[in-house]
DNA sequence: AAAATTACGGAGTGATCGATCCGAATGTGG
DNA sequence: CCACATTCGGATCGATCACTCCGTAATTTT
């Protein structure tokens, strides 16, 4: 069973999780490998061993950020809720995740990876973060598709303007969390772009919701 | 009139036109010196005896950009102007400057500055963007308030609440940017964002029944 | 014209970057 | 007990970081 050779003295986890709070807090570019090795405690030989680069481990605490704390965007793609439902719920959810105390501000994704860096170099850095806002905006605009389908979105809804209304709330929300804003403006920010999301048929849009939320979480 | 010894060769404006361009595309960590000077023409000790630090030239290239394309949000500020006119304006303008191709994309205050340095350097540079940024918020709240007391808005709206979803929104379009949202997808979001301003009391209690699901470890 | 003042190009400062190498340590399969 | 494989700590690599120093050039002031 064991791969023959020393065994690592570490778990593998709690030096993605200490890495992934690094990027989290100072972002890729800033995080230093001497502040890796600080913070997990383990030498160069052993991160390289085991991550490759510096980038590898990147990816790696992406990885682990997107399967934990970064998961609550997820809801989105739960097709058991009304599409106004899913979106309420990923944009509250990634609100209470963003400002909890317990671990950085903001969100990984959304901070990491924006602009260019000097060489190609982390190219691929921002490619990956990019792609996963790529996706979590391809399933924004799933919800206002299914929205205009089943009638809680107007049939002459701009889809592609409303997702980046959608879109580019929740991206901005990083920013403003990491600048201060309390927790509660941003929630009551969320119904407010929310409102926008006004049925012509209510009814049918209340029913779909009811049912929604009978089927449980 | 001339301030005695050898005149300077370069004009001050044109190396902070091109360190403007820098700093906006790759931010202020990633951009380097040797950047600066390869861009700029000049010598290490031309930039040090006009500027002093790289902080400083940075502030200087900030300014800058807050004097010349970082200048079409000032229009929130207009009270000649309805305020939803001037928001809209405001959302519009910045939209136009930051897909701009003559110019890097995005926006420099937006995407600068946000995530911690290593060190305690540059919490100057950061502490000067943000305040930037609250400078803004200040300003789109101020309309808020106006749209408020105009009766363009309605009396119960939640102006901290409104205000972050403005802002969010605006702060979010960088990204959206970077990431290559065309122009016509933002500009129909912000007018999405501004159908919120018509909006009347219609706004669901935000039925966030939200989570705790949350923040790994 | 001489002195004083400022800007210039370019080499060089110590520090830190990500990444690698090495010998010792610790396992497994024969 | 013995190769073999893998990981370990620690020293170290060349490159690059922001920054400074020095000798010289170009002005104004005396």
């Amino acid at each position: 069973m064991s791969p023959a050779g020393r065994p690592r003295a570490f778990v593998i986890e709690g030096v993605l999780e200490a890495a992934m709070r690094l990027f989290w807090e100072q972002g890729y570019e800033a995080t230093s490998m001497a502040q890796l090795r600080e913070a997990t405690g383990l030498s160069s030989a052993s991160l390289y061993g085991a991550f490759g680069s510096k980038q590898g481990l990147f990816e790696r605490a992406v990885e682990h950020y997107l399967a934990g704390p970064g998961s609550v965007t997820d809801v989105i793609a739960d097709e058991a809720l009304s599409p106004r439902e899913a979106v309420a719920r990923m944009l509250h959810g990634s609100i209470d995740m963003q400002t909890d105390t317990s671990h950085p501000r903001g969100c990984l994704v959304a901070l990491s990876g924006i602009v260019r860096a000097p060489g190609d170099d982390d190219a691929a850095v921002r490619r990956t973060i990019a792609a996963r806002r790529a996706m979590d905006r391809a399933r924004i605009r799933a919800c206002v598709v299914r929205g205009v389908a089943t009638g809680e979105l107007a049939g002459e809804t701009d889809v592609d303007g409303f997702t980046s209304m959608i879109h580019g709330f929740l991206l901005g929300v990083s920013t403003q969390v990491c600048d201060g804003t309390p927790a509660r403006d941003l929630h009551a920010a969320a119904d407010a772009a929310l409102a926008a999301w006004h049925a012509p048929s209510a009814r049918a849009a209340g029913a779909r919701a009811a049912d929604a939320r009978a089927a449980g979480v």
